[in-house]
RNA sequence: GCCUGGGUGGUGGAACUGGUAGACACGCAGGACUUAAAAUCCUGUUCUCCUUACAGAGAGUGCGGGUUCGAUUCCCGCCCCAGGUACCA
């Protein structure tokens, strides 16, 4: 017979499925090795081609450590909480669960087609209320911790009360909010029982917390920044503006010492840590009260008389990492959003002020940190002190200084600092020259620092060196600040408006959050009319009837974000099917047997999301003792994004800065104001609309005009991230129709590099099909009828055997599975050649290729005589070095650099020999042309390189 | 903007630690088989110049410099593309 790929991929599914092949136990002789995936989320555009990339290379991992003798873990399941199916919803009225629901019955049946050998009977499911129990039991945990910074580690807030009641506030060190109070004990048993509860959010690990976000008055509901599209909601194009909310934030600060220190002592790959480490951004400088002027005149005279105890109302405290460089401060940024621009404006500015805030707040904060182009600000009539010299500094606001970051101020060094100094040119402020090795800063900013110090009071003629300290020291003296160490992390948003999520397990009595009981988890998600905010502006759960704790107490209405159910999941999957009968996540025997992730794939677009919150949620169930390892994750591989190549079209954008339903073409977009939206790919021919299918695309479409080039509708295109949002996928199910999947599994790793991004094409693959019948045709006769003799095999034979028995070991230990690819082809092109058909040859490279191919190598091991199935739990074949000793090289010949000739010379001479050997040759001589040669390179082994 | 990665023939890519650039495939061209087509097999295929041919010369790994006997690989400066940038997951 042929290769059959249909029937045999079938049937070793089938049996794989029937027999549990892959089934594991939480307990063997074997050394555990855990291989785990970022699992997706079950979009309703199916997987796509770029999904099973990263699933293919964990799959051969797994495959081939099963081979080397390791009780192998390797789950799958659904992120399948999101944002997606809750559009769809609102779109459809269908409900998410179900919508959900199908939609992983498609990647199940997508990802069985693919011949993965994962351990079903684990799967998880973020949206399923067995899973998000514990999801919300860990939200408990948080809620009744805080962070101790004396034991370096969270604690239950039991303890922290215990302290309150013995000692007050006095020796607690622990990570909390800016404004917490100090308190004896009797002040403390003295407060009501809300008063403590106030006190104590301060300290939780989750807590509420006002932070700025998208709102779109008009969807009456917060919005991603990926769904705002210059500054218009992409959904509908309506205005977008920022807002302040209460939300539930997680304080991920506590850790970010830890989490910077554990990048040390993981395998990942290093860019990868770096990013973490740049996210994390700790940075060591100072933090300075500058006292406003108004109060500090009060107070009776200069800088030098300053009011050690300040309110938090009467100066502006910023963080700077130049602290030496406080005497050329000219004036001061604050965020517009800052607290005290409404105390800090006076009447005269007061237009100029509210029309620079009000066109802020059109833009995101993305938009605000991305345009370094313009400068813009605007003067809020106030002046701040100087602490140190009492000089008289002008406050400004200006929209690239964020108020979520840091203390939302900055002081300006215009002599230091390149927009510092645009800014002060803008706007006509002095520039002051601090240190004498500074060049020209007429002209531009120069932030060395070297030479000492000029116009700068005290410090003058000391260094650098010299005078942080001792600006540090008068700074503590007079109170008006500190050093400081400071992360550029801010604590994490954990919330979301909308209706898909996990509910958070918190109801509010006198306005204050209170857990519900653990024994009423999980809270599940309340049915609700439409999957749209209320008319009051309420996420979507206030719809929900009799949503209601006891006594009628309110819940919590907005959910968990997406970043939640998969900041832990791995531990799920270590409980087998009888361990969750337990009520726990996992039980600690479980856990004590898999401790850690040996190896996890996953893209590395997760690098500051997924990878960092579930470091951090990891740290922290450590320090509640419920698991081992200080790090989830021991190695990590980022498999490139296989990209989409997407269309779109140009909606017209009005003056009033609303979408139109006007698209003008590609081609002309140009001369209009537009902003791109994506179209669907599949609706696309050639770059050319079909505008008849665009209109069905989405109802709010269906009146379009379009503005055409040529009587057609040009779309734009971009090679970008493949993602159902954007339109553009891809799926794999024709291509294992046409060529089976084993050509699927060899195709994807052939494309190229792992780590490597790539756009999708087909245009190889016929080439990875050809190579699997060709194999197949090793061990059958013209008429495909098997033919494999016991014969003993000829030199070449071995050569050509070990040769890929070694190769394929390297490769998958390093991760280059495209090289693989290539070995295995001409490895079956060279036994093709040599006719080979012996059993002794084919039945060992038949093992080494059996993690890339399961299905045919199963066939053909099944064919051979082997007890059916038994191949997953084969041994790979022991290499032999004594079949690859060569003992002549083909020496390249170069001269002056550049390659002339081969020439075979034995292994056995040395360098000396071997120079000699070439320069007598009569070809060299040819090039070398009668001349005596400078010098010459021999590297034994490698090449000969003559220099004349 | 900032952080991270990438750029090699018509295409995907190989060259692992500074040592023969283009392995292995796709595509294309020519040929064999066939009434024909598909499938299969064989040959060629970086570019330019030169040559009837054999052969030969030069250039070449995004661009411009540098280090080195030798650079796709290391260093400096640029350009372009992709991912992330805190409510996509």
């Amino acid at each position: 017979m042929d290769y059959q790929f249909r029937d045999i991929e079938k049937k070793w599914q089938q049996f794989w499925a029937d027999k549990q092949t892959y089934k594991v136990d939480n307990s063997s002789e074997k050394p555990k090795y855990y291989v785990l995936d970022m699992f997706p989320y079950p979009s309703g555009a199916g997987l796509h081609v770029g999904h099973p990339l990263g699933y293919i290379a964990s799959d051969i991992f797994a495959r081939y450590k099963r081979l080397k003798g390791f009780n192998v873990l390797h789950p799958m399941g659904y992120d399948s909480f999101g944002l997606p199916a809750e559009q769809y919803a609102i779109q459809t009225g269908q409900h998410p669960a179900l919508t959900t629901e199908q939609n992983i019955a498609t990647y199940r049946r997508q990802l069985d087609q693919i011949g993965f050998s994962f351990d079903w009977s684990r799967e998880v499911r973020t949206s399923d209320p067995g899973y998000y129990k514990w999801t919300q039991w860990i939200f408990m945990q948080l809620f009744d911790s805080w962070y101790n910074l004396e034991a370096d580690k969270a604690e239950p807030v039991e303890q922290l009360v215990r302290h309150f009641e013995t000692s007050g506030s006095k020796g607690i060190k622990a990570v909390h909010d800016e404004d917490v109070k100090t308190f004896s004990a009797e002040e403390w048993k003295a407060m009501s029982s809300n008063e403590q509860q106030e006190e104590l959010l301060k300290y939780r690990l989750t807590y509420l917390k006002e932070s700025t976000v998208n709102w779109c008055p008009a969807l009456g509901t917060v919005l991603a920044n990926d769904e705002v599209k210059e500054g218009v909601s992409e959904r509908g194009g309506y205005p977008v503006e920022q807002k302040k909310m209460m939300q539930w934030s997680m304080r991920i600060t506590a850790y970010a010492d830890r989490l910077l220190q554990g990048l040390d002592t993981i395998d990942w790959p290093e860019p990868l840590k770096e990013m973490q480490r740049n996210w994390i951004g700790k940075s060591t400088g100072a933090s300075v009260k500058f006292a406003l002027e108004s109060e500090t005149i009060k107070a009776g005279g200069s800088g030098a008389a300053l009011n050690p105890e300040l309110s938090p109302l009467n100066f502006i405290e910023v963080f700077t990492t130049r602290v030496d460089t406080i005497f050329g401060v000219t004036f001061l940024v604050i965020a517009p959003e800052h607290e005290l621009v409404p105390v800090l404006t006076t009447a005269g500015q007061k237009e100029e002020i509210e029309n620079y805030i009000a066109q802020t707040k059109k833009k995101t904060e993305l938009d605000r940190m991305a345009d370094t182009k313009s400068v813009s600000g605007a003067f809020t009539g106030s002046y701040a002190l100087n602490p140190l010299d009492g000089a008289r500094i002008p406050v400004w606001i200006a929209d690239y200084v964020l108020a979520g970051y840091g203390t939302g101020a900055v002081m300006a060094v215009p002599s230091g600092d390149q927009r510092d100094w645009l800014f002060a040119r803008h706007f006509n402020l002095p520039v002051i020259q601090i240190l004498d090795a500074q060049k020209d800063v007429e002209h531009a900013a120069d932030a060395t620092k070297e030479g000492t110090y000029v116009n700068s009071d005290f410090i003058n003629g000391m260094t650098y060196q010299e005078a942080v300290p001792a600006l540090i020291a008068k700074l503590e003296e007079l109170g008006a600040g500190k050093a400081k160490i400071q992360y550029r992390m801010r604590d994490a948003i954990f919330g979301r408006q909308r209706y898909w999520g996990e509910p958070v397990p918190v109801y509010f009595k006198d306005g204050l959050p209170h857990l519900i009981e653990e024994s009423e988890l999980p809270l599940v998600l309340p049915e609700v009319d439409k999957y749209l905010p209320t008319e009051a502006g309420d996420p979507p759960l206030g719809r929900a009837t009799d949503w209601k704790y006891r006594e009628g107490l309110p819940y919590e209405l907005s959910t968990m974000p997406g970043w939640a159910g998969s900041s832990w999941y791995w531990y799920r999957y270590m409980a087998s099917p009888e361990d969750r009968k337990e009520d726990v996540f996992a039980p600690a025997k479980t856990i004590e047997y898999w401790k850690d992730v040996d190896l996890y794939i996953g893209g590395s677009e997760h690098a500051t999301g997924h990878l960092l919150y579930s470091r951090f949620w990891n740290k922290f169930l450590k320090d509640m003792g419920y698991v081992q390892e200080e790090e989830p994750f021991k190695k990590l591989i980022n498999q490139g994004m296989i990209q989409g190549r997407s269309n779109f079209v140009y909606r017209l954008i009005n003056e009033d800065g609303i979408g139109t339903h006007v698209f003008v073409s590609h081609g002309l977009k140009d001369q209009y104001h537009t902003a791109p939206i994506h179209v669907d790919v599949n609706i696309v021919e050639n770059e050319v609309l079909d505008i008849e299918k665009f209109r069905k695309f989405r109802p709010e479409f269906e009146n379009a005009e379009f503005i055409l080039e040529n009587g057609k509708y040009i779309c734009g295109v971009e090679v970008e991230k493949m993602s159902k949002s954007k339109f553009n996928v891809v799926n794999p199910d024709d291509i294992i129709e046409r060529y089976g999947a084993d050509t699927l599994r060899l195709y994807e790793m052939f494309l190229g590099p792992l780590e490597q991004s790539k756009p999708w094409n087909t245009n190889g693959i016929e080439g990875v099909f050809k190579f699997l019948r060709k194999f197949w045709k090793l061990f059958h006769n013209d008429q495909f009828e098997l033919a494999v003799s016991d014969q003993e095999p000829v030199k070449a034979e071995l050569k050509s055997l070990h040769k890929i028995i070694r190769k394929v070991e390297e490769d998958i230990e390093r991760f280059s599975f495209n090289t693989s690819v290539s070995s295995f082809m001409i490895c079956v092109n060279e036994l093709t050649d040599l006719k080979c058909n012996k059993r002794s040859i084919l039945q060992d490279l038949l093992v080494v290729l059996s993690p890339y191919a399961p299905h045919i190598t199963e066939e053909l091991w099944h064919l051979l005589g082997n007890e059916q199935g038994s191949l997953s739990y084969a041994s790979y074949p022991q290499f032999n070095p004594a079949h690859l000793v060569e003992d002549e090289f083909a020496y390249p010949i170069s001269v002056n650099g550049k390659m002339r000739l081969n020439l075979n010379i034995s292994l056995t001479m040395e360098a000396p020999e071997v120079e000699k050997l070439v320069l007598e040759n009569a070809d060299v001589q040819k090039y070398l042309d009668g001349k005596t040669p400078k010098k010459v390179i021999v590297v034994k082994g490698r090449i000969v390189n003559i220099v004349v």
